[in-house]
DNA sequence: GACAGATCTTGAATGATTCAAGAAGATGCG
DNA sequence: CGCATCTTCTTGAATCATTCAAGATCTGTC
């Protein structure tokens, strides 16, 4: 994969790509323990830039929801979105819900051109629901 | 509109309130600035904290596209979403375009309970777009 | 196998935002 | 109108994700 967008093959570069495709929607401390946890001491900065080389290679999608860190993930190309948990934060994909070619009308807004529609859907999961059905109110 | 959701009237939350009308998208700083401006000294806490509430009370909406920092607007309660420019940064507003009942369908989506979606479409302002054809190339 | 440039390590800096404690102000009541 | 009380503002410092910078190391190529 990293040969196909010429990125030099690096032990961290690996580590990340792969953490970042078993965690979906990791922030950066959490890719940063699992490359760790695989390669032994990584820098920080080296995961930093790794994930900043890999998704302007397009491997991996940065996402960064209003008040959160940003959080990383491997399905990209297929212009998906996301919905989120106000109580507890977690992050699960939605698939483009909108008729037919949604989202990405290439349409033309004010001039300008548009070239990513993004989505965010905020929530409650069900976990977080159930809790506060039942009277817990574990808020926030 | 303070007493209207019940919150103290003070100075700070006049000015703040009046700057959030005046400036749209603008962000903390430049809402401190007009704020000063308007009233003489007053501490960025207190803007960080009347922000806060009459974002809480719902007077002001808080928008934090990926890698910005927050911005805020008065325009409130009629669900709209934004353009914003990838070359220079500037936002503009978009009124929700997909067919009637738009971009909120009640849905549940996962089992989650969505009570809002919020779409950011990314591409570039008219100002930019006509830089960068004629090959200045004055890329972020 | 060695060179050149990209990438990683180390260590420090940045900057938006938040925390904390005390002073000043706003609202309600006598 | 003046006071009591709770909220809000001031001051000053802390947090923490992310970035900068300089030098060492490694990758891909000739």
């Amino acid at each position: 994969m990293l040969r196909g967008v010429d990125l030099r093959v690096t032990r961290p570069r690996v580590a990340v790509l792969g953490a970042v495709h078993d965690l979906p929607h990791a922030d950066t401390e959490s890719i940063i323990g699992a490359v760790r946890r695989d390669l032994g001491d990584v820098s920080h900065q080296a995961v930093y830039d790794v994930l900043r080389a890999l998704t302007t290679a397009g491997l991996v999608r940065r996402i960064q929801p209003s008040g959160t860190v940003a959080r990383y993930e491997a399905r990209v190309g297929d212009n998906h979105h996301h919905v989120i948990c106000r109580s507890c934060g977690v992050i699960a994909d939605v698939d483009c819900a909108v008729g037919e070619a949604p989202c990405l009308t290439a349409s033309d807004h004010n001039g300008f051109a548009i070239d990513e529609a993004e989505v965010i859907y905020w929530g409650q999961c069900p976990t977080c629901a159930a809790r506060r059905d039942a009277g817990t109110e574990t808020v926030h």
